[in-house]
DNA sequence: TATTGTTATACTCTATAACTATA
DNA sequence: TATAGTTATAGAGTATAACAATA
């Protein structure tokens, strides 16, 4: 592929801050004893009820690897596993209202730990910026996954 | 802190292509045996010969991580251990020259693993959306490391 | 005394393989 | 037969503590 000068210093920049954007969900994470892949699951949870084999296959993990992931979570009281409607085989993962606290929590202190770096953009700018990162981001796990119908 | 909408759309987005970069990084990484830290290593040392404990704090790891991390590779040919001229405790992390041919070779996969997203945006919104990162951005380990003078 | 780096040890995250239950 | 999920097991990444060498 041809190198491209545009693509090449904004692929710098994704990269670099997505190490930073990284660097601090860790960092606040283990302040609460949450992997990075734990805090993922109780953003995407929160208003989503998905089945762990979406779950594991929207994050890039084995199945396996989410069943020890959301067991760890459940024995702290911030997730729950609840049965599908329609599939027996199948189980769906639910936020506490625990959970649901923390992940706010969570939530203030991402903002304000990254508000020295965000706040050096002027209101416009950032608008333009989640403007620009809009085309560029992979579509979220949907709030309902459609399923094969019966 | 007070909500922003401004602020909570564009640290969204952010987030997202954190995760959406790291998640290349990483499948990239795994396909040639190398973990995400690895990989952000070799692009650090690329044009750096950092100390092992400027390193390890630049990337928020502890000394005895990074040595494990550093012996791994060595061991596997893409990096290399010197002596630092002026501490004769210290250790320079140093790239060879197959190191660097598959630093360039990761480069170049990951691109053209983003294109498919990066390219549905024009030349001139990439070069806007660099120009936007760039004060966000945290200033990366400097080439040359200031020391205390002797 | 303080700092640089390594080693021994333990824990978490992750995947693979084997298994049960359901589709 | 194929799919959803769990469990047993093993490998890599990580931190803590103890150590040797140098500042």
């Amino acid at each position: 592929m041809a190198p491209d000068d545009s693509t090449d210093a904004m692929l710098d920049g994704l990269v670099r801050s997505a190490f930073q954007i990284m660097g601090v969900l860790t960092r606040i994470g283990a302040e609460h004893d949450l992997s990075l892949t734990q805090l993922r699951v109780l953003g995407i949870v929160r208003d989503r009820q998905p089945r762990m084999s979406d779950l594991a296959a929207f994050l890039g993990l084995d199945k396996s690897t989410l069943s020890g992931l959301i067991a760890r979570a459940e024995r702290r009281g911030l997730l729950a596993r609840g049965a599908s409607p329609e599939d027996k085989r199948a189980v769906i993962v639910l936020i506490t209202d625990a959970g649901r606290e923390l992940t706010e929590r969570l939530n203030e202190e991402v903002r304000d730990a990254l508000a020295p770096a965000t706040g050096r953009l002027e209101p416009h700018q950032r608008h333009q910026l989640a403007q620009l990162l809009e085309p560029v981001l992979s579509p979220p796990l949907p709030p309902a996954p459609r399923r094969h119908a019966h």
